[in-house]
DNA sequence: CTTATGTGTCATCGC
DNA sequence: ACGCGATGACACATA
């Protein structure tokens, strides 16, 4: 994004003044002011000019429309320009305006007290990050009674795409009527998270993507939104930087996890993150995530808001893209990202974010689902950048290889279960036959036992021509063909088998 | 805090 | 050569 114009394409362009307290007696006016126009509108459903009367009169922030024309060329604010220029105020500076300003509550005693008129081409110059903005926003700016948070806290973004029959009153990519009740109205009970979480990818899809697919837009951008640059796509090109990036997060973890930490490593965080933004430069999830769920700790003070660096440039370098592009690995951030997102879009895989962001026009399960021959045809019926072709193949890829290691361990999991199933029956089996073997050697052990007594019970029964006993040590029973019984010396038995056993081997 | 389990992803291999 | 499925390995989330 470049400086600009509140608008694109309309007739009416917008600044923004802003009352700021002189002492804490006129800051809790301003609060009450607030107040009272909550307790007495419903802001949500107030229009622009609505919003700009009620805030006048608080005297807190105002948002002017000033009666010129735009040609039509000058670039778009996003959302996050706007922050950036709510949130950048300066410590000596009569130009800033701070979120202080905008959410009730919040404003630093240290701030001047001069009522300023902001025109946003200038505040642009600011150039604060809204990573750090919003970082070093007072936490109690957001904070609501807890458990006070509206049931619709996602309601007016959802004006962001709605048909309005005023188009002064709504800004394209910048539907101020969607933004502001949040400030002025819901606000009040979100607590800094809910505030980030609503201030996500969904609204910078909205807002800053809107056009992106038809108007040039930086990969960058897209892959700064989401920072999930482990795909080989066009999204995450460099891994070189990944440990790097890996620092730059743990950094920027360092400076939320202490309330210390803030000021001395808030500027080489701001200005390695600012270096290589072009324009819009889009807070990683994962920080805004880092700052927003400790926010609410309170640690985030007035004192840390000076510490907000200005100057800081927003030139894209070429290599820019890939150092940013793969700046985080997307494991690790996983769940910050889920962390920093609102409710829709946390339920969202990471290629759905993706593909919301660079505006696919089809479904995961279409790309992931589509025969090859489909899919081919469908990417060249469609006019899509290689940013979105190299997308959609790496969703398709990712989803289909993540079907297939679904099978593989289902497949996995069902040979282990056939063995364990085949190795108990085994056992079973071995079960059965080591007792059909023991019945058997019993059996056998009764048969010999019955044949040795059977044959000492004829032995003793057996007399020679002498009528002496037999001795059994030198004769044995044999038995013919015939069924005849023999008594035959165990010299000629021995002998016989001796001869037969050579037959046997002539053989 | 540790451990086991489930899941997504990537790299690689073979068809 | 290319696409694709299968699978090991890894990192992470979760119970």
């Amino acid at each position: 994004m470049q400086s600009g114009k509140l608008s694109k394409g309309r007739n009416c362009i917008y600044s923004i003044e802003v009352a700021q307290p002189t002492h804490p007696g006129e800051r809790q006016k301003i609060q009450n002011s607030h107040h009272d126009i909550e307790e007495t509108h419903d802001i949500e459903r107030l229009t622009l000019s609505d919003f700009e009367t009620e805030l006048q009169q608080s005297g807190s922030v105002v948002l002017v429309k000033e009666e010129r024309s735009l040609n039509g060329t000058e670039t778009a604010f996003s959302l996050e320009d706007l922050f950036q220029m709510l949130s950048s105020q300066p410590e000596n500076s009569l130009e800033g305006i701070s979120l202080g300003n905008i959410f009730p509550g919040s404003i630093s005693d240290g701030m001047n007290s001069s009522t300023h008129n902001v025109n946003f081409s200038q505040a642009v110059s600011h150039d604060v990050n809204l990573h750090e903005a919003m970082l070093l926003c007072p936490d109690n700016t957001f904070r609501g009674e807890p458990g006070a948070r509206t049931s619709q806290p996602q309601e007016p973004f959802l004006q962001l795409n709605s048909p309005t029959a005023n188009p002064e009153q709504t800004l394209p990519g910048t539907n101020l009527t969607g933004f502001l009740p949040l400030v002025g109205n819901q606000m009040r009970n979100l607590t800094s998270q809910d505030l980030l979480c609503d201030l996500d990818i969904n609204i910078f899809d909205e807002i800053n993507l809107m056009s992106l697919a038809t108007e040039g837009f930086d990969p960058m951008e897209v892959s700064q939104l989401f920072e999930e640059p482990d795909s080989d796509s066009g999204l995450s090109l460099n891994s070189s930087h990944n440990s790097t990036s890996v620092t730059k997060s743990n950094s920027s973890r360092s400076v939320c996890e202490g309330a210390t930490g803030c000021s001395s490593d808030l500027e080489p965080l701001s200005h390695r993150d600012l270096e290589g933004a072009v324009g819009g430069y889009y807070p990683e999830p994962s920080k805004l995530c880092h700052m927003d769920h400790r926010s609410d700790t309170g640690f985030l003070g007035d004192v840390a808001f000076q510490h907000i660096y200005h100057n800081h440039t927003y030139h894209l370098q070429p290599s820019a893209l890939d150092s940013t592009s793969r700046s985080f690995s997307w494991h690790g951030k996983s769940q910050k990202i889920s962390e920093y997102l609102n409710d829709t879009d946390r339920n969202l895989s990471r290629d759905e974010r993706r593909a919301k962001a660079l505006h696919i026009p089809f479904s995961i399960d279409e790309i992931v689902r589509m025969p090859v021959d489909s899919f081919n045809n469908m990417l060249s019926r469609h006019y899509l950048t290689d940013l979105q072709v190299s997308l959609i193949r790496d969703i398709r890829r990712r989803g289909k290889n993540k079907v297939a290691a679904q099978n593989c361990r289902k497949r996995k999991l069902d040979i282990i279960l056939n063995l364990e199933d085949d190795l108990c029956n085994l056992q079973a089996k071995k079960e059965i036959l080591k007792r059909e073997r023991a019945q058997y050697n019993k059996a056998i052990n009764t048969m010999r036992q019955k044949l040795h007594d059977l044959y000492h019970d004829i032995f003793s029964r057996l007399r020679d021509d002498d009528g002496r006993p037999v001795n059994p040590n030198q004769y044995v029973l044999q038995c013919s063909q015939d069924g005849s019984v023999l008594i035959v010396p165990k010299e000629l038995v021995s002998s016989g088998h001796k001869k037969e056993n050579r037959k046997g081997k002539r053989k």
